[in-house]
DNA sequence: CTTCCAGTTGCAAAGCCTTTTCATCTGGGC
DNA sequence: GCCCAGATGAAAAGGCTTTGCAACTGGAAG
């Protein structure tokens, strides 16, 4: 499921800097496919390169959500939480009890939403689809 | 459209005491059928009684949410917006122009979702679906 | 391999929204 | 009217995120 990516040529083609910090913070996020927030990946990127400061981290991941490689989530109560933005598009179960988040996608309800839209006189831009759920009990 | 509520005998019924602030506080939501935010609320709030504080505010919506008497929405990037959960349960498309919120049901999403939650071992214990979006052009 | 400066950094401070602390006040049962 | 648990305003604190600023540095140019 990991994918491999190269964050570094995206932005160094971008025209923008590679600092030692954006290289631990890029390197992090490629070898992540969790939905971390901003301290977590601070704390991931400190282990990379202990100069690395969460106020870099933010900074950086602004960079990305700008340019479109990564999306950001707020989740109910809690911090922002980020991810790539490269997988194909999908929606969020969150469950209550362990915060874990598993994804998923659907092409109807999709289809479902544009249809609604449409008849409000919209077009969706974009949407926030979040489940918070439960474990089902083995019935 | 807009349904008298009587959030005094309710909060009075429970238990809680009315007081001059929380009477103006529960005035001005019984009057309002839009998604208003803590300072707007506020803001309605000491026109009726200028001693009204912010601090009153949040206190007092936190107790009505408890007692599920209103709903909290935390749309993107703003402060939390309140609205009556006395309706039936529906979703929102925000204009992302004008900030309007437009309220929106559809039974064929609700039930797409529980199969959705079921076939991942989940039960929804509830959901935020939004779509942003904006005025499509006359075709 | 140096020079050089616009871009980048860390730290501290500020910003926003919301909650908490605390001393004072008051609704409403008796 | 009395009385006190519950409510209040003001100010401070909290959690997350952004901004100001002086110092630093990547990497293009020479």
């Amino acid at each position: 499921m990991s994918k491999r990516r190269d964050y570094e040529k995206l932005l160094r083609d971008a025209g923008v800097r590679i600092t030692r910090q954006r290289a631990a913070i890029l390197l992090v996020l490629s070898d992540s496919d969790d939905h971390p927030d901003a301290m977590e990946i601070y704390q991931r990127a400190s282990k990379v390169d202990d100069s690395v400061s969460l106020t870099t981290v933010y900074r950086t991941m602004k960079l990305l959500e700008e340019k479109g490689e990564i999306h950001r989530h707020a989740f109910e109560g809690g911090p922002s939480r980020f991810e790539h933005a490269d997988s194909d598009h999908h929606d969020h179960l969150i469950d209550l009890d362990t915060g874990d988040v598993i994804e998923f996608t659907s092409d109807r309800i999709e289809a479902l939403q544009r249809e609604i839209a449409a008849e409000l006189g919209y077009e969706i831009v974009h949407h926030r689809l979040e489940l918070y759920g439960r474990k089902s009990k083995p019935s």
